[in-house]
DNA sequence: TTTGTAATGTAAGCCAGCTTACAGTAAGTT
DNA sequence: AACTTACTGTAAGCTGGCTTACATTACAAA
C-alpha cells in the first residue's frame, strides 16, 4: 500500500537522493492519496475497494465467466472467487452455470447493485475535478507525456525480467 | 494493488474520459509497475515488500519502540506486530523491553540483516536509473512540480474530510 | 494516595491478495 | 474410443492490511 515509499534512499549518493528519488516517492504518494480520497467517499455505501472494482467491471462486461472477470481485473481466480462469494451474500451479484460449458459459471449484476453504480460515478467525477484544480490542460499533457515515457521504460524492464524467467 | 484503476471512467462524460482520466490511470500504472519491478528483484533475497520496508526503516531509526516504527511506516500497530514476529523468527530483527518504560519494547536490527540492506540499495539504484532513462533533468523537474501541485490538492481534500469527521 | 486517563503492545477476527494443488469438464490427437 | 492436454472454479494455507477490544503500565490530577 505504500508504493515507491518502499525504496529507502537514505544511503544512496546525495545527488540521487535530492534530485531523482523524491519523484519516485511522489508518484507513490499521489497514487496512494487518490485511493484514500476515493475510498473514503465510497466506504459509506458499504463497499470495499476490491468489491466495487468487481461491480464496476461487471457493469461493463455483464454475463462473463469468473476467469474472464479475473483477467480483466488483474487478480487471481481464487481471490475473485472469495470476493464473489461475499458480494453474492450481500445480494449485489449472482452466478449461474454456463449452458455451453459445464465448467464455467456466469457472473451477473443484480438490480440491487445499480443505485451503487450511479453514486460511484458521481463521486469519481468530483474527485477528478478536485485533483486537477489549478492545473492547466497544458500541464496535464506534459504530465501525461512524461509518465508515458516512464511507463514504457518500465514495460521494457518488466519484459526483460520475463525473458530471464523463460 | 490497482490504484486509480479503481475508478471506472466508462460512463463519465466523453471529454473527461479522453482527456483527464487517463492521467489518473497512468499514475496508478506507473506506481504499480515500479513496485512490481523492484519487488521482483528483491524477492530472491527472501523478503516480501512489507518486510523490507520494516528493515530499511529500522536501519534509519535503530532502537525505537514498536509504536514509533508503526507511525513511521504508516501502518497500524497490530500489523507491525505480526510482521516483527516473522522477522524475529527469521533472525533479522530482535526485541527487548525498554528499561525506561515497562510497556514498551525496543526493536533493533540484528547483524544478519546488514548484507540485505546493501543488496537492496544496489537494486534500488539500478531501478531508478532504468526508470528515468531518456528523461531529461528538466522533465524530471516539471514532473515533480505538477505532481507536487496535485499532491497539495489531495492534501486539502483529505483535510476537509477530516474536519467533517470531527 | 488514589483515581482517572492515556499509552503500549497483543489477541481475535475480518478482508483481500497470493501460490499450490485438485476435481471436473472440454477438446484435440492418435 | 482412448489419451493427453488444457481450462474452470475451489480448497487450503500463507502474507499483510484493517478494526475493536483488552491487559498492563505510566502519569497527572484530585
Amino acid at each position: 500500500m505504500h508504493p515507491f515509499n518502499n525504496i529507502d534512499t537514505s544511503t544512496l549518493p546525495p545527488n540521487r537522493q535530492s534530485q531523482i528519488d523524491p519523484v519516485g516517492y511522489l508518484i507513490g504518494d499521489v497514487s496512494r492519496m487518490i485511493r484514500t480520497v476515493y475510498d473514503r467517499r465510497v466506504e459509506p455505501m458499504g463497499l470495499t475497494r476490491a468489491q466495487w472494482r468487481v461491480i464496476t467491471r461487471l457493469n461493463r462486461l455483464e454475463n462473463c465467466t469468473q476467469t474472464e472477470l479475473a483477467t480483466e481485473l488483474e487478480i487471481e481466480k481464487p481471490t475473485l472467487g472469495k470476493l464473489i462469494e461475499r458480494l453474492e451474500a450481500k445480494g449485489w451479484v449472482g452466478r449461474r452455470s454456463d449452458p455451453c460449458d459445464a465448467r464455467s459459471k456466469i457472473v451477473y449484476l443484480t438490480s440491487a447493485a445499480l443505485p451503487l453504480l450511479q453514486a460511484m460515478h458521481n463521486e469519481a467525477e468530483e474527485v477528478v475535478t478536485g485533483i486537477f484544480a489549478g492545473v492547466s490542460a497544458e500541464e496535464v499533457k506534459r504530465l501525461y507525456a512524461i509518465l508515458d515515457h516512464i511507463k514504457s521504460n518500465l514495460s521494457i524492464m518488466l519484459d526483460e525480467h520475463h525473458k530471464v524467467e523463460a
